[in-house]
DNA sequence: CGTCTATTTGAATGTACTCAAAAGCGGTGG
DNA sequence: CCACCGCTTTTGAGTACATTCAAATAGACG
């Protein structure tokens, strides 16, 4: 039931028993199908989500109506919009299941009195945050750096699972250019 | 000599005049002269810098040669590679500084002692990281949906002290266009 | 099997790039 | 104070890469 998010815990924090129980028991299933949405645009979000299977895409929507994919999480990834989480302001992101999914959920105020029974989730949570600040920042360095080939690249070595699971055009919206485009990356490389 | 700082952290905290005292007296005055570098890519970011005068730049470089920037700071902005600060992994960045400037530095284990005495600094830095996340996860946004003036047009409102006070050629880097681009952008306008 | 969506392919267009050269600006030393 | 030098910014011309639009093909799902 369990057993995938407390292997992810314990990546950088060691629980007793008596807290795994106790954390577990804060937790909240969530099934979504695909195409159903976890997090609509001016929805707040007010759950750390742990992916515990299928997949899920969060993207934002420009002026002239285009999709552009901010991230993916799949299998043992956390989602959500951690901006709207940590300021309670509404989400300008749209978070869609690709695949029927399943999540577990924190919300905050469980979260918060969970911080104070068991503190070293204060450590587990902070080095979330450093990494997801960490991958943004390379993000951003890529983006500026690297043409669109060298960034589908970095995406493919990102989410290696993710290839051939999900449809082309969301990755291109992730990698930042059109679906024709990628596809003409694809076939120039074979 | 410290007004800017403690004015900085009012912002978010509120200290006594004792917690005052004894915050500044962990900071380390450095000035550095134009040109003169903060820190080189392969040191590692061992402090978190308060700018108090002047204007840094951070920056990397790509496998041509070419420079980009990643945030500049002005006076009032906190600056450093968090990344490398976090983790302790060598640094990718430059941080060079683009006019005189004097920074107030703390550096991390002194850093690890004011937490505890002074618990409210976890709050202050907490909401630094937060703010710095968020910004990042906006910038990541504008260069999936914006065209090369619009981008511009964001840099002049997430920085407008510095429109005439750099040279162009690194907002340019910043934007991640070339010098020229931006050039034709900024006549195009008129 | 048929419909709907995703992907590929082609042709024309556009935006930003490179390279090269000219103009502008700021600081230094005579 | 002026002349010169180096660096920055502007301008121009040609080019490359990704885009748009349109159409054909392939795949997925009921």
């Amino acid at each position: 039931m369990y057993e995938r998010i407390l292997k992810n815990l314990s990546r950088h924090i060691h629980l007793s028993p008596g807290e795994q129980e106790l954390f577990t028991s804060c937790l909240k299933r969530r099934r979504l199908r695909r195409k159903q949405f976890l997090l609509q645009s001016g929805d707040i979000s007010r759950y750390e989500c742990f992916v515990d299977e299928g997949c899920l895409r969060t993207y934002g929507i420009d002026k002239k109506g285009q999709e552009h994919t901010f991230m993916f999480a799949c299998e043992d990834w956390w989602t959500g919009d951690m901006y709207s989480y940590l300021t309670g302001q509404p989400s300008q992101f749209d978070i869609e299941a690709l695949e029927d999914s399943s999540l577990l959920l924190l919300n905050k105020q469980q979260m918060d009195k969970l911080y104070e029974q068991i503190p070293q989730l204060n450590k587990f949570f902070r080095i979330l945050l450093q990494n997801a600040y960490i991958s943004m920042q390379r993000r951003i360095n890529e983006n500026l750096m690297l043409s669109a080939e060298e960034r589908y690249n970095t995406f493919l070595t990102r989410y290696p699972q993710l290839e051939n699971r999900i449809p082309l055009k969301h990755i291109a919206s992730y990698v930042g250019i059109t679906p024709e485009s990628l596809s003409r990356i694809r076939n120039h490389r074979k």
